[in-house]
DNA sequence: CAATCTTTGCAATATTGTTGCATCTCTTTA
DNA sequence: TAAAGAGATGCAACAATATTGCAAAGATTG
């Protein structure tokens, strides 16, 4: 019961962003919404260590490629996907994705309720989106 | 003259960050400063036919680690490198660095001199340094 | 000059990102 | 229900990028 109303949710999810919602996309999706930081694609292998690597590549391009999940370029070097909010458009400047990136752990937290006052930029430059990137020490690892 | 002149500001730019002035380090300095945008590691091999791929991806690490270019993580995938003002030490929240990415020619344009107003993040998060990406489309691109 | 340290060049390898194609699955429709 | 078509998946191969070890070359210092 609880799982199958879970399960609907996803669904939804999915739905709602034209977004089949096959077995392995639910997962990896739900894998997503547990996650409280954004990963990579090795993350998402080692969780799902039976699953075919380009299968699980494709499935978060098309995540992305939906505006379901956003892709985040940090020190790390491999790039990360983390789930947009519901209501998020990846539209510049409203929809700017502040993440706070971990120099110690390599870890990338996302920020998505803070806004980011906008830049002007010379008249000539068109801005769609927008990625704020703050690299520090994450809570973790303070100690 | 005029090289002579030219080159021992380069130079200096070198000393002043604590690198040794070799003639390979010379040049890529000389490569940097003439861009106007940011480069990949491809792109200083494109510029450097005959050069060693190695020793040309080692000077631009040991310019970062010195603190004398700053890496780009961007929608392209790979590093690219920009240099920094001569007063930039790569602190959050002054010296934010913003760039501006086109989603067409996949270039990179530096803004040194946009201050981001900073964000207040959690207590426990500790910011050393920040990157802004702007995406969009180029004055180039435009057309 | 000898000893030492840094830089450079070459080779090899690791990691990440990407594509082609055959097969499977699901949906549609005659 | 059978056939057709579209999209998803799995496997294999490959491309691009990032990184390291080590030996040779060059610079530096006593």
């Amino acid at each position: 019961m609880e799982s199958a109303t879970r399960n609907n949710a996803l669904v939804e999810k999915l739905e709602s962003r034209s977004i089949k919602p096959t077995a392995m996309r639910l997962l990896v999706l739900e894998y997503l919404v547990q996650k409280d930081e954004a990963v990579n694609l090795s993350d998402v292998e080692q969780h799902f260590k039976n699953s075919d690597r380009t299968t699980l590549y494709r499935t978060l391009k098309t995540f992305e490629d939906k505006g379901l999940v956003h892709e985040i370029h940090d020190l790390s070097g491999s790039a990360k996907y983390a789930l947009c909010a519901d209501d998020c458009s990846c539209a510049y400047p409203e929809d700017v994705h502040v993440h706070f990136y971990c120099n110690s752990c390599k870890k990338t937290y996302c920020f998505p309720d803070r806004s980011v006052p906008s830049i002007s930029l010379p008249d000539d430059y068109h801005p769609v989106s927008g990625d704020f990137v703050i690299n520090g020490v994450c809570p973790t690892c303070r100690n």
